[in-house]
DNA sequence: TAGCACCTATAGCAACGCTATATGAAGTGA
DNA sequence: TCACTTCATATAGCGTTGCTATAGGTGCTA
């Protein structure tokens, strides 16, 4: 019937909060099955969190922890693209096996928690980018391509989210993410060869070096000529 | 203060409801809010709509009627794939014009009336990325492209309403809706390079950018900014 | 022992979604 | 014209929600 009597109140209100969020249908939790479930009373609540909100958002500071690990938890391939793919594949997982949570995190509007949220799933896949990067494998500065390669991701897992669970069909996932992939990747992996005038390659190779020179902090030139030279390659990395 | 007087309650109801969904800051609707607006009491809402949710599912259905009305209004331009693009522009343009509306269609599960309104815009979408497949322009059937774009198509439109809106960037938007029709489409508009021996540091990155430059006369820097980057490209290169 | 944070409980408020019941208006058939 | 049905609206109030004013314990330090 109640919890654990040892734990401390307010541990007792994270579990019970994350326990009926995760087993209600999409209906809405209310504080006194919380409070309940905790065996507290309604104060104890609101001193420690302030607010229901404010509760959640513990909840979903937990589950975000837990999702952070499952990205980095998988060692590096050398290969950074096939590991980007993993970091999709493991953030569907994540939104498929912790559907309120996970809309509680990507599927609101939530200005204060929410951009905080997504800065830090997306700095993790630029991180993996900018090894793409630094290899000329990506044609699209990395911050950007992880930008749009999680928008489709988050679009793609909140579909399946919402569709019946017999007919939930992973290839959409799949297909898009491959999509996304093979679009800012310089692979040519397709039929006719490619003719277009060195521009592109221009392109290609700002980036890389941008990235690179991101990663190794390079001595060659002083803080004030690196800005300006910074700033100069993402002019060229961002010619049409 | 309050509404028409001449319009029949039920009209008078979903007027104030889409107004008050319009104008709350992301803050629930509450049903005494729309009763007072409309000047009716609360069992007329509830004769007319059985429920609150079902106002809601009212007031979506008029929203999605205007964003298939928005969807189908332009001619086709002949070109298939242009149609698509428009069609996604459209698509966030509504999102961003519409959030509180586009949040209860896109962003949350509702078993019920969810499914509907997405397959709705999917075979739109499907529609038109048929004439594209009969055109021999994409190589992957017209229902999983729809699919696969339409998921991403909500994604980015969820990421920009989440975004504060003076760093709202529709770049986001263009290029996710480029990489997934380049990525599904037949054409190869993609240029060369790729070259790379695979090691990768700032010097070869340098290195390669120079070549590149050399080769294609970029004109995103003046002369003399040039001059002055192609010394700094060297020294970088040159380094140990 | 006194004082002081900290934490928790009792009790209850205002607002919520919703409804049992009643009343009025409008049409229909004899 | 009159009962009868049907549809639409209103009065009043139920149960639940998130939240809080207030007070009582508990364990420290002085």
């Amino acid at each position: 019937m109640s919890f654990d009597d040892q734990l401390p109140p307010k541990t007792r209100l994270l579990r019970a909060a994350a326990e009926l969020l995760a087993n209600s249908d999409g209906s809405p939790v209310s504080t006194r099955q919380i409070t309940k479930l905790a065996g507290v009373t309604a104060p104890t609540l609101y001193h420690h969190f302030g607010d229901k909100e404010g509760l959640f958002d513990a909840v979903v500071a937990a589950g975000f922890e837990e999702y952070v690990a499952g990205e980095r938890d998988f060692a590096p391939s050398g290969e950074p693209l096939e590991d980007v793919r993993r970091m999709w594949d493991n953030h569907v997982q994540f939104g498929l096996t912790q559907p309120h949570l996970y809309l509680v995190m990507f599927g609101n509007i939530r200005p204060e928690s929410r951009p905080a949220i997504v800065a830090d799933a997306e700095s993790l896949l630029e991180e993996m980018l900018s090894k793409a990067a630094i290899a000329g494998q990506i044609n699209v500065p990395p911050r950007e391509a992880a930008r749009s390669i999680l928008a489709a991701n988050v679009g793609v897992t909140l579909m399946l989210i919402a569709e019946p669970l017999e007919d939930r069909n992973l290839e959409l996932s799949t297909m898009t993410r491959d999509s996304m992939i093979f679009a800012v990747s310089t692979e040519t992996a397709r039929g006719a060869a490619a003719d277009d005038s060195g521009k592109s390659s221009v392109v290609v190779a700002a980036i890389a070096l941008n990235a690179a020179l991101q990663a190794s902090h390079s001595d060659q030139l002083s803080s004030s000529e690196l800005k300006l030279f910074l700033e100069w390659l993402h002019r060229i990395s961002s010619s049409s």
